[in-house]
RNA sequence: GCGAGUGUAGCUCAGCUGGUAGAGCAUCACGUUGCCAACGUGAUUGUCGACGGUUCGAAUCCGUUCACUCGCUCCA
């Protein structure tokens, strides 16, 4: 099978399981649909909740130096002017009824005719705006039109003085969001890969513009440590993209790209963006935004070096790493092996980290109250129908790493057995050292 | 937004030229089994994507529309 075939084969085989097994749903399914909108299922939420929390984990927990913000979605209109997210994307654009090709209308010699093909068949003029209108208050014209946010890191910008006064926090800091963030994409494409609405993990770190450069490196490479070592992607999965062309007011620029089942996209961006979006917000606003570096009488305008990342990317980024075929012991008439589907999940992340099964039915209670004392510890699932062998399976398509098996043995032995997804390797554990096993084994 | 393809049970799909719906898997119950989708018996499941038209009759023909996939386009 060619390679394109086979990745378009995987993407398809993702969207099914992920609508079978719960993980994500296309929104509004029983009215037909809504293009560019999905929706995390039970399993979906569990993993999605699982990756905030571990970029929050390293991105701002486990530092003294980063600060968390939850910002509102809508913010006063002018946020966007001073971005520049209104002026630039409120441009009006024709089409060449001909040619198809499209043009902006202030970009052309003669608005009437087509630049391609010389065609006079052009359509109306009309308004390509990328972030999504809204009104606030009950009456909708334009004076109280309002914008969902485009970007997490605005606000960021916005409330940056707010939040390093109230921190305390002096140069360099960070200030990181998790959150929705909407556009309305022309053509959303690629499942969850490109939607209009999307969560955005983001963090802007204000340092001297002297150390800017410096500190562009230190988050590139504690990104990409982060990809390697928590979220296990190896180095022939992702690559580094820099960019060529960079935006007038920045020192560098990269993406990190991974291997979708499309082909290579961008999961997370890095970058230099210099004063540039201080010094707009401090012109348009009004308020001066610069800092005051009291060790040396200063005063400076914080250059930003900013970690941008797709979460609904690193989504389906992990499941298709994770997604795999292969075959496996059957008891099925008339077969030695069958195919197994697997999802090899970095355990942290795992919907599923621990699934207790009772051998038999007539283990229920015991196994059920192991379930749980480790459901306090860990994600957990009690499963009791069918044989063992058809649970194991089923874990293992949603990728739970380790199944607990609470067997005729167990009572008297105090002991289960721990089945191991990647291996289908079994272990006697005992069950005073079961949550200590696990632990180690997840990575917690 | 343009072009092409697709849309039938939870999933994968069959339904030829119109006669009002099927398989496999999944799910559930009972029995059996006791560590890798075992077996037996039984059961549930559909506005055939939506709307409209043609027809005595539409999953099937026609039109419109919605959604998904691919190629353009777009992606600050």
């Amino acid at each position: 099978m060619a390679d394109a075939e086979k990745n378009l084969d995987l993407m398809e085989k993702l969207v099914s399981l992920c609508k079978r097994r719960g993980f994500i749903f296309p929104s509004s399914e029983i009215y037909g649909g809504i293009n560019g909108f999905w929706d995390y299922g039970p399993y979906g939420v569990r993993m999605k909740r699982a990756i905030e929390a571990l970029w929050w984990h390293e991105m701002v927990e486990t530092r003294d130096n980063i600060e968390g913000l939850d910002s509102s979605i809508i913010c006063h209109p002018r946020v966007w002017k001073a971005s520049g997210h209104l002026d630039q994307f409120s441009d009006l654009m024709t089409d060449c009824r001909y040619c198809k090709s499209r043009f902006r209308v202030d970009q052309m010699e003669d608005t009437a005719v087509c630049s391609n093909c010389g065609s006079r068949n052009l359509t109306e003029p009309r308004e390509f705006n990328l972030m999504m209108k809204t009104f606030v208050g009950p009456v909708f014209d334009e004076e109280h039109a309002a914008y969902l946010r485009a970007e997490t890191c605005q606000p960021i910008f916005v409330d940056y003085n707010l939040v390093r006064i109230a921190t305390r926090q002096k140069l360099p800091f960070g200030v990181a969001q998790i959150g929705k963030a909407f556009r309305n994409e022309i053509n959303p494409r690629n499942f969850i890969f490109r939607s209009r609405e999307f969560t955005q993990m983001e963090m802007e770190f204000f340092c001297d513009g002297e150390q800017g450069l410096e500190w562009f490196e230190y988050w590139k490479a504690q990104r990409i440590k982060y990809y390697r070592e928590k979220l296990q992607f190896s180095d022939d999965f992702f690559r580094i993209y820099e960019h060529e062309k960079l935006a007038h007011y920045a020192k560098a620029a990269i993406d990190i790209e991974v291997k979708f089942p499309f082909g290579w996209g961008e999961l997370e961006g890095i970058h230099h963006r210099g004063t540039w979006d201080l010094s707009r917000h401090s012109e348009f606003s009004g308020e001066d935004l610069q800092y005051m570096d009291h060790d040396n009488g200063r005063k400076l305008m914080p250059t930003v070096v900013e970690t941008s990342v797709g979460l609904d990317r690193t989504f389906l980024a992990i499941l298709g790493n994770a997604y795999d075929e292969d075959t496996a012991a059957t008891q099925k008439e008339g077969m030695e092996e069958d195919v197994r589907i697997v999802l090899h999940l970095p355990p942290l992340v795992a919907p599923v980290q621990v699934a207790v099964l009772p051998l038999s039915k007539k283990l229920n209670e015991s196994a059920e109250k192991l379930n749980t004392d480790l459901n306090r510890h860990f994600r957990c699932e009690f499963d009791s129908t069918g044989s063992i062998g058809k649970r194991y399976r089923r874990q293992d398509e949603i990728g739970t790493p380790f199944c607990v098996t609470f067997d005729f043995d167990s009572a008297a032995d105090n002991a289960v057995t721990v089945r191991n997804r990647d291996t289908m390797a079994q272990e006697r554990v005992s069950i005073d050292q079961l949550r200590t096993y696990l632990e180690n084994a997840i990575g917690i």
